[in-house]
Parts: structure tokens; sequence; C-alpha cells
DNA sequence: TTATTTGTAACATTATTAATTACAATATCA
DNA sequence: TGATATTGTAATTAATAATGTTACAAATAA
């Protein structure tokens, strides 16, 4: 089980731009911040490219910057840039048994339905509420 | 991650249950079904002992059985008893980082509240319901 | 009393994840 | 143009987590 962690770093790559304000950020900075190796977070962020959520510049003074203003960027954005596989999760079934061979089939519109029952809830917040609730504590 | 397996192998060994229709089942035919070993069956049903979903019974004939009938059991009600460890995964963010340090506090509330929208989906579904379901598929 | 089964600990193995190294491609700027 | 900084990605290694196995005590039925 992964998908939660990639998910987690994700909200805090995006919470943590937001929180700093510059244009950009190198891998190195980023990987800092989460504590992990500019590489991972490299990978990480090539999933947010390729949902359109993130952009990247070579070279000197380059980096990774938002596409988007961050009260336009949900937590279900970042969610479904960053899930994989499958929410239900029964890799191989012995196939000489009826019920673990059908049993995806038997679950996987409740499963669905599930998933998108936290749509809403994940969509009601945004990068920005996050990074504005994060300078509030930081005040007191 | 891997909740998600756990859950999903106790929705399979409960459903296999209802189908079958047996008095007890030893760990070892429930390995057998799952394909795996009797141990992990058995690690597995110790969390549905602790939910008082299951119980057992040692020596000759004894085995593993539900403590109820299977249109009272709730996928929910596996789900709850087989998760573990909290649904936002960042286990070690980076104590000098501000965002980091604070993130999971900022989103506690909104996780809380995703985890509880999937509930009503997931008591919708009963145990009895998937093994009618898979008795039609058979049918067929 | 014997056989069967659960419960659990200890250990071994396998699989998955993460970290690291390496380097090509790209872009900036002096 | 040349030096430097950065991304992108592949290949490898290291670390961690999950799973499987063995072993055996405790319980229970016949």
């Amino acid at each position: 089980m992964q998908a939660n962690k990639n998910f987690s770093i994700a909200i805090q790559i995006c919470v943590f731009m937001d929180f700093k304000g510059q244009e950009r950020y190198s891998s190195k900075e980023l990987a800092d911040s989460v504590d992990t190796n500019p590489v991972v977070i490299r990978r990480q962020l090539a999933r947010l490219k390729a949902a359109d959520l993130m952009q990247s510049q070579n070279g000197p003074n380059g980096g990774y910057y938002l596409t988007r203003s961050t009260d336009k960027i949900t937590l279900w954005d970042l969610y479904a840039a960053t899930r994989e596989g499958d929410f239900f999760n029964r890799p191989k079934p012995n196939p000489d048994c009826v019920v673990g061979s059908n049993l995806k089939y038997l679950v996987e519109d409740t499963f669905y339905n599930a998933e998108m029952a936290m749509k809403p809830e994940l969509e009601a917040v945004t990068i920005r509420d996050l990074s504005q609730k994060l300078t509030k504590i930081l005040d007191c």
C-alpha cells in the first residue's frame, strides 16, 4: 500500500510551494523539505506533470512550478493524479476457487461508489486552504 | 499500502463461508481457497475475531465460523475490522520543515470526512448480497 | 490417550519501495 | 561558445515490508 504515500507527498509539495511563494523550486529544495532524494521527487512530479498540475523548466534557475493558482487545486485533483492500481486489491486469486476468481466483479461497483463518495469531501479543500490554515497555526 | 489486501481477503473468506454453507472451516480449507498459508489465514481471522465477527473452536472438527448471519455483516464491518494505520500516510516528515511537520494536522479532518463518506456505500452491501450475486453469475 | 485444530512466536524468504548513481538532454548566462 | 545548473530517466543497490514456513503449546473431540 502506498498510493496514500504519493498522495501525501504531493500535498506536501504543493502546500510547500504555496507557503513559500517562490517562482520555481528545484527537486533538491523539495527533496530537503520532504526529507528524501531529489530523484524520488522528480519521479513524483512526473505524475503531477502528467496530470497537468505541474510544469518544469530545465537549466540554471529552472525547476518546478504549479500550472494554476493554488485555490484552483483541490485534494481530489492530487488524489486522482497520484492514485494507481485498484482500490480493491486481490492480486492472485486461486483460479480454482469460484469465490476468489469472481470476487473482483462482485465488488467493483461498490468500490467505485465508495471511492466516488470521497470526491466531494476532497474537492472541498484546496491547497490554498491548507497553506492559509498553516499560516494561522504558526501565528499563534 | 495494504489495508486493502486484508480487507479483500476478509471479504473473500466471508463470502466463501456463506457460499459453501458449512458449519465450520479450518484455516487449511480457507487457505486453499485464498491460495495462501493457513497461518496467514489465522492471522487474518484474529482481526475478525477481535471485531466479534468470527469465532473459532479448537480440536477435531473445530474451525472458524461467523458470529452472525451474513445479511447482518456489511462491507463496512469488514473494512473497519481490517483497516490499520492512518488513512493519511506521511511516515517521517523532516522536523525542520514547518509544512511537513504540521501537515498531518492540516488534513486530518478532511481525511476523516473522506473516509466516513465511504461508510454508507460500504454499509449498503452485505456478505449475503455478494454470495447471492455470485450464485446468479454461476447459474448463467 | 490420540488426533486435530487454533494461537502465536520465531525465523526465512520474497516482493516491494526507496535511495543512489550515472548520464543524456536542455537551458541559462557570462 | 563554454561552463554550469537543472530536469528526465534508466539501472543498480539498499532498505523495508509482507508473506510464507516451521515449530510447538494449548485446547478439544472422540
